[in-house]
DNA sequence: CCTTAACTTCACAAATTTCTGAAAGAAGCG
DNA sequence: CGCTTCTTTCAGAAATTTGTGAAGTTAAGG
């Protein structure tokens, strides 16, 4: 059963959750810091937390929350926002932006692409290792459309499921 | 043009294409040396190298090349040979077997099921971020049965455009 | 405008990761 | 069975990455 609402939530077990997931997300590839912020906002209720707040939990400097917050903010993972008549600045989650953007690692595939392409081209298409470039990147631009369908699908499933936000 | 067969190809359009391939996965998260070793084997004419093979036009040490290949094989990017009548240990990459090896996340995707549903249970599933991060699971969970069809999906379609290897 | 709260940048220290050389460990071959 | 060839392991050096403290920048509020 849940606290009644406005009682504070266990401090370990929220912290406990943020370190389990974010090592997840580090052994997937991303950096710690912008894993371990990720990963408090996730755990927030409101889904919205400032810097201090950010700094104090995760008990880091503010600097590196700055650093976390400036790279999760380019992977469009949260927003910034200014919390208004202040000088704070607020970090948000979306419940759906964020795993949109994890799968908008478009830029990442069209990269991979554009070297197993240059690849192909300086192998010699027609010579073994060309052919394995190419049947290569033939996967990668199946993915890439695939993943697109699979969002659709996605939104729709979820509606169902969660009814719109 | 392609070289007449025989000829040895240009070991620098093979070097440019393995760093460049290797610089993108590394972007992705995977380590360097597993990333070269990779990228020089998909670029082979044969699709195999053996370790001397590999430190040589990587210039790398024989333990450098040791551990990456583990890490490869480990993760089923490469599968690992005894040339028979030899010591000398070989090294393949299958056509199709290691892009499913990529998609084989499903591990990774798991742990991270996991720790959401740890997440879920202990901060309370009726309360905002508990919410959060049940939605989360159930994207995650959608995205692992996705997968598997479109891998399906892939194999019909790479049947088609390249016939059966 | 000046003060002050908040965020950012930067140089550096600490921690971690990566690769090497050397030594030890297997396995074919005589 | 020992010799030889190849691979693996391991300790440590080198390079890279990460996070901090301190100084610098911006903008709200008097």
């Amino acid at each position: 059963m849940a606290e009644p609402s406005g009682t504070a939530r266990d401090p370990e077990a929220v912290s406990r959750f943020v370190e389990h997931f974010a090592a997840q997300m580090v052994e997937a590839g991303m950096s710690r810091m912008p894993a371990r912020v990720f990963g408090a906002l996730l755990a927030s209720d409101a889904g919205v937390m400032t810097s201090a707040e950010l700094g104090e939990q995760l008990k880091v400097s503010p600097a590196a929350v700055s650093g976390a917050v400036r790279y999760l903010s380019q992977v469009h993972m949260v927003s910034r926002e200014r919390e208004p008549g202040s000088r704070r600045e607020r970090y948000r989650v979306h419940g759906d932006q964020w795993y949109e953007a994890l799968t908008n690692r478009e830029a990442v595939l069209k990269r991979w692409e554009d070297a197993l392409r240059e690849g192909v081209t300086s192998l010699g298409a027609d010579t073994p290792a060309g052919r394995r470039l190419a049947e290569t990147l033939a996967f990668f631009e199946f993915v890439e459309k695939e993943i697109e369908t699979m969002m659709e699908r996605w939104r729709v499933h979820r509606e169902e499921r969660f009814g719109r936000e």
